[in-house]
DNA sequence: TATTACGAAGGTCAAAGAAAGTCAAAATAA
DNA sequence: TTATTTTGACTTTCTTTGACCTTCGTAATA
């Protein structure tokens, strides 16, 4: 008996191939379809879409909300994913992080401009919270901006 | 399921490009025409026309009312200077930074990816600390790539 | 002429409605 | 048992609607 959530999983991914790897759906609609609980769509989503299986999503509440769900263009060992998911781990420096962009700046990755304005948001200074939390949350906001860069890719 | 609010949100914007960022219009025949509610519009002027999208509202009552929509047009590094020492403050939240990020983007200050991976540094959800903290990063934060823009831009 | 009354705007605010998100308990599969 | 899946109650966010308020111009009135 294949599970539900699998039958949705391959669902999305048909529809995504029919969409060139971009993709707005309802959630309550889908849900309704597979006659399912609506937060069932959001379990498929955590576990089938995530971030180091290639997909990020974005959704919107309220009247007209959505679930946006992209494909991110990567080849297997993309050198950001690599960063995203293993090197930078829970927390880190900002000297780590330093180092982090300004090699990818010259790896080319990003722009001279780009580096910058990375580097000045992750600056202990800048993060004025307790040392214990400010390597979390540098570490936080370095990864998703690396995401946004994965995303302005595709 | 498009949002209401969007088709009038173009609609004016439509007419904006057509009158060179400034017009004038008539709240309940707006309404009229998509059928709405009158404070409808003022939901859609509140939201998508606020300042820190770039617009300014001035409006009358009574007989030969009108609401007037312009789009503002500063120089660009004064604005840059603005949000810095003025408009962000202490705390901002995550609305009014995407307002703001996206309005700098239209303006040609800064590009699209680089929009892409200020908004994704400063969500609510990256910046997982408690949220009367959270604001205030998020406006420290801000600040500093603004700045980090600033530099570059000479 | 000065005042008042009325209709024609636009403004405000809160409630209702329409999505999606979260989290943990219950059920099922390995 | 342990891990994964399914469900459902509750929360948060955004939009739409409607009742009531304020302002302005003009026509009628004192």
């Amino acid at each position: 008996m294949a599970r539900l959530s699998d039958v949705i999983e391959d669902f999305i991914k048909t529809l995504l191939k029919q969409s060139e790897g971009e993709l707005e759906l309802q959630r309550n609609e889908l849900a309704e379809y597979f006659e399912c609980a609506p937060s069932q769509i959001n379990y498929v989503l955590a576990t089938r879409f995530s971030l180091d299986r290639g997909y990020y999503i974005e959704s919107r509440r309220g009247g007209g909300g959505f679930i946006r769900i992209v494909q991110l263009d990567l080849d297997k060992d993309d050198y950001l994913l690599h960063l995203i998911n293993e090197r930078i781990g829970r927390t880190i420096s900002e000297n780590e992080t330093n180092d982090i962009v300004t090699n990818i700046m010259e790896r080319g990755i990003i722009t001279e401009r780009e580096a910058l304005i990375i580097k000045s948001a992750l600056t202990d200074k800048v993060i004025a919270i307790p040392a214990n939390l400010r390597g979390v949350i540098r570490a936080n906001i370095l990864k998703a901006m690396l995401v946004a860069i994965l995303r302005s890719r595709v």
